[in-house]
DNA sequence: GCGTTTCGTCGAAACGCTTCGATCGCACAT
DNA sequence: ATGTGCGATCGAAGCGTTTCGACGAAACGC
């Protein structure tokens, strides 16, 4: 494999003057450049990553902290991994995979230890997260996708639940729903402090109260039986519940199968809405969910461009954190077919 | 940071020696390893990364090669790509996403050469595949996740889909049905050369021949939509197919969604089965489908532990490629409300 | 016409590790 | 005793870059 002296040698120059040329921080003439080029040209020459960041002591790594298995990643997280490895590639960067399990707080300071990563993305932030605490103790910089619970000082960018509730409540109480259930992630979920069940859960109560709407909740396990159960229960709580808002893309499916093994009609007597969702999902029911979209690709996209900011950013950016990303994206509403008028009460 | 010489200074040996350690290559006394030890707790020390790669020349990265975008990436990748990066890290290896675009030929030989990763994982490999090429022509250890048209000397793992096919048409002829329909993947999907869409309609066509079955082939894209479509004009065509296989799980909720509006039931009249899917997605469907699961997780882990072979086997295993992986997997059978038996002609 | 910049280039010193050869005891067989 | 071998350690030479100081030569102001 050609070296960058294969190439000085080749082209009559000295390694530095390589250097120059690919990096740019000192001018080189037009002449020299092309014969430097020319040399790589025919040697098919790549600068040798590992040297480079050894030298100039930036890898171009980013890491990806994600939690293992638990709750198994929501749909969109494909699309959100896609979106931030395809952002770091445009920028030169490449992602690394980083699971973390239940100790994820040494594996966190492991992780920046070994200076192999310029800068960490974290997913599926929780209210008190112990990673986001160590890497508040490092100096490597970071971005959050999601929140803590007081994440003032931190970069973040996540979805904008209280917007997304209020959409969720508009569209339904625009077609007359006064009474709805809200279906959630499990308990455990709640009380781990993972951030969308928390946050959707204060706004739906919230929202609710202030436009004084009848409500009941639920929690329920990522499964469509869980979603069954949990339905049956809600609707043998508050028989005069219309509509249904849904925060959890399996156990929809069991909620709307058990709705209409009770009897009832979708979206004629109940209307289902799930939000955090995609429309590719609620294509896969029939009638097809009236969903809102989590915008993966979008939070994947800011949160490495961010973090790239941050690191190659001036000095002051990066130390300040002046300018620091505080980005919150609502999910969009696509109306399906299992949402509609509320049933006239007689 | 601290580097190996504060460790070395501290613990009052030479740098050598705590390399020794670390690496074990040479021995090192009781006492000496003690001190040593403490004086990296004490530091909180970890190997600089790249440091090390460069030294030792193989960087503990891997990486992760799959095609952006375009069909979006199955449901089961998810669990793949999981799968992969826990495998290597248990083995103390990073896994960096690569997606590559079209032209991935290019951007293959550039990963390669730039000596960043010890060795590559190719996913969604199709018959006739650039990058393998690309791989066959350098040095790089490389495993794919499926296989191409010919793939005798290469380290591969794929789902079995001759067995898959076999023990799906045993699960459908074993109730009975001789009229069995396929409804597979988009015709572009099959031009170009994607290995399950080619190997399941192989598969097909000769089992189905062997039995004597009556067929119908479809191929849609991968919506519900276009399931619908495909569905009704499958039995448009053949009215009598009591049987349905399908190898696409968007489309496949269409296709139940069709086949109940067409006034026949399920599974009275028609039987499903999906294939290369899983328990998880089929009990999203209201009667709960029949899946065969593809195996993602254990393939993510077994093409990643072969590769970690390759690359710290002896160099004699990595050259001639003896024991080579060829592991065919097929998809493990759960059997849901959609498969009963064979309507009885009158 | 003489300092003074600016431009383009070079050589050498890092970067933080691994690895190789050499050295030094010390136990062992002879 | 004498050589042999091995275990434990050290120093130094890389690994392939980036980056810094230096140095001519050309361009500039006055």
């Amino acid at each position: 494999m050609a070296t960058m002296q294969d190439v000085a040698r080749l082209a009559g120059v000295s390694v530095s003057t390589v250097s120059y040329v690919l990096t740019g921080v000192r001018p080189v003439s037009d002449t020299t450049r092309q014969r430097v080029q020319a040399a790589m040209d025919t040697l098919g020459y790549q600068r040798n990553a590992l040297a480079r960041g050894l030298a100039s002591r930036r890898s171009h790594i980013l890491a990806l902290l994600f939690p293992a298995i638990e709750r198994g990643l929501s749909g969109t997280a494909l699309e959100f991994v896609t979106s931030a490895a395809e952002t770091a590639r445009r920028h030169g960067y490449h992602l690394v995979l980083w699971p973390t399990g239940a100790d994820d707080e040494a594996e966190t300071r492991d992780l920046v230890r070994q200076r192999l990563v310029d800068g960490v993305v974290v997913m599926e932030v929780k209210l008190h997260d112990p990673r986001v605490v160590e890497l508040q103790r490092g100096d490597t910089p970071f971005t959050l996708i999601g929140r803590t619970a007081d994440p003032a000082g931190l970069p973040y960018a996540d979805i904008d639940f209280d917007a997304t509730v209020r959409d969720a409540l508009d569209h339904l109480t625009g077609l007359g729903h006064r009474h709805i259930g809200l279906l959630s992630h499990s308990r455990g979920s709640l009380q781990a402090g993972y951030g969308p069940t928390v946050r959707v859960l204060a706004a739906f109560e919230r929202e609710a109260r202030q436009r004084g709407l009848l409500t009941a909740i639920r929690h329920c396990d990522e499964t469509a039986d869980a979603g069954r159960a949990a339905v049956a229960e809600l609707f043998a709580e508050r028989p005069d519940l219309t509509a249904l808002v849904t925060l959890n893309d399996n156990a929809t499916f069991g909620a709307v199968a058990q709705i209409v093994d009770g009897g009832r009609r979708i979206p004629g007597d109940v209307s289902v809405l799930s939000v955090v969702s995609s429309p590719q999902v609620g294509a896969l029911s029939h009638p097809r969910l009236t969903t809102m979209a989590a915008p993966g690709a979008r939070l994947g996209r800011l949160g490495v461009e961010s973090l790239l900011a941050r690191i190659e950013g001036p000095p002051a950016v990066a130390a300040t954190g002046a300018s620091t990303l505080h980005e919150l994206i609502p999910c969009r509403l696509d109306v399906g077919a299992t949402t509609g008028p509320a049933p006239t009460t007689s």
